[in-house]
DNA sequence: CATTCAGGTTGATCTAGGTCAACCGGGATG
DNA sequence: CATCCCGGTTGACCTAGATCAACCTGAATG
């Protein structure tokens, strides 16, 4: 499925559209590949777009004084990424975005989505459950992190990122649970045997 | 200012409503006070509302496997409470929500919400933002659990929280930042001197 | 085909923060 | 006025996970 039909039928999940709709939707889409390791965006300017990834796979993270890469979020294919705190609140991000893999993106920046919200209000509604969904499974990380051990949230992780967990290295899983390489190396051998 | 008119300044920062709407919005609503140690939700039921604090203030939380509690959020007055994961994916919650002062609120539920939705559309537009908002707030709390020892999240936690950290009881910000009590006491003591 | 180099493993040691239990003080309650 | 209880403090000890450095492997690169 090429990255127009997968991000209309995204959309379609949601609210319909008309065909003239669609197209319009389109237009203001700009489409761009990311090779991996290639930056979408960097700690420090401001995030003025929602990223659609239409193929691979992306990962935000911040680097913390030590220079310690703590992942945020990790966007595989059908999936939105922003740096909300930049993009909403308007202000120079903390967050680094990066392709891990080769990834094509539809890029819709903050001035367009305004002018398609003004053109077909229905995309507020989609952006709305969007974001309360994302919302929600947040939410979620946050209590894990606050009443899991890191091995619980190892198993929450396994079941709910299955379908990527593979094409992920260790330390990439590691840093998104919040533990060290070296630690979940030691996790993993303990949960083999 | 009582509850109705500071919820109709809430939802006027991000839309305009003419008198009727306004009328009808208010309808929909139903209020509800709440004593101390009342419980607003309890786990294992259905959230089907939406709650806006009108006055006082709520905590929501999780209880571990050893019954220890969590604070998820805070919410003071003028501010919205839910458990999105049950209201938005329609399961049974595992959050408590409880009144940690007496407090007035106003409760919007599910269907009434759809319906507002449905008679006055740029309700979504309204929740779209108010959603994003907390959104990007909730992942910086996320990125700050993952990289920030507990004295910098309690830090942080004063600055954003200021106007009702006195009103909180040492145990519950210690649970806010996720960390005991015990500890919490003893990081106190280190900074006072 | 030699060399990097990134990802992973492992040992030794360290520490932030947890646990458990005793104790204190003050406001509510009978 | 005695009692309870809740929030907080403190001491002694414990542990999940971090740190640091050495080492291994295999795939990419010159």
């Amino acid at each position: 499925m090429d990255g127009q039909a997968l991000i209309l039928r995204n959309v379609g999940n949601y609210i319909s559209m008309v065909e003239e709709e669609k197209k319009y939707f389109l237009s203001l889409l700009q489409p761009r590949e990311y090779y991996r390791k290639e930056y979408l965006q960097r700690e420090g300017n401001n995030c003025n777009n929602f990223i659609f990834i239409t193929n691979g796979c992306v990962k935000s993270y911040l680097l913390d004084q030590k220079g310690e890469e703590h992942i945020l979020t990790i966007a595989p294919t059908d999936w939105w990424v922003v740096d909300y705190m930049s993009f909403v609140f308007e202000k120079p991000g903390n967050l680094f975005i990066e392709a891990i893999e080769n990834t094509g993106t539809l890029i819709l920046t903050k001035e367009k989505r305004e002018e398609l919200f003004r053109k077909i209000p229905s995309f507020e509604r989609y952006f709305r459950i969007l974001t309360e969904r994302a919302f929600a499974v947040n939410q979620q990380r946050v209590t894990d992190i606050l009443s899991l051990t890191a091995a619980e949230r190892f198993e929450k992780f396994q079941q709910r990122y299955a379908h990527i967990a593979n094409s992920l290295t260790q330390q990439q899983i590691a840093s998104f649970i919040g533990v060290t390489p070296a630690f979940f190396s030691r996790m993993l051998k303990a949960k083999r045997k």
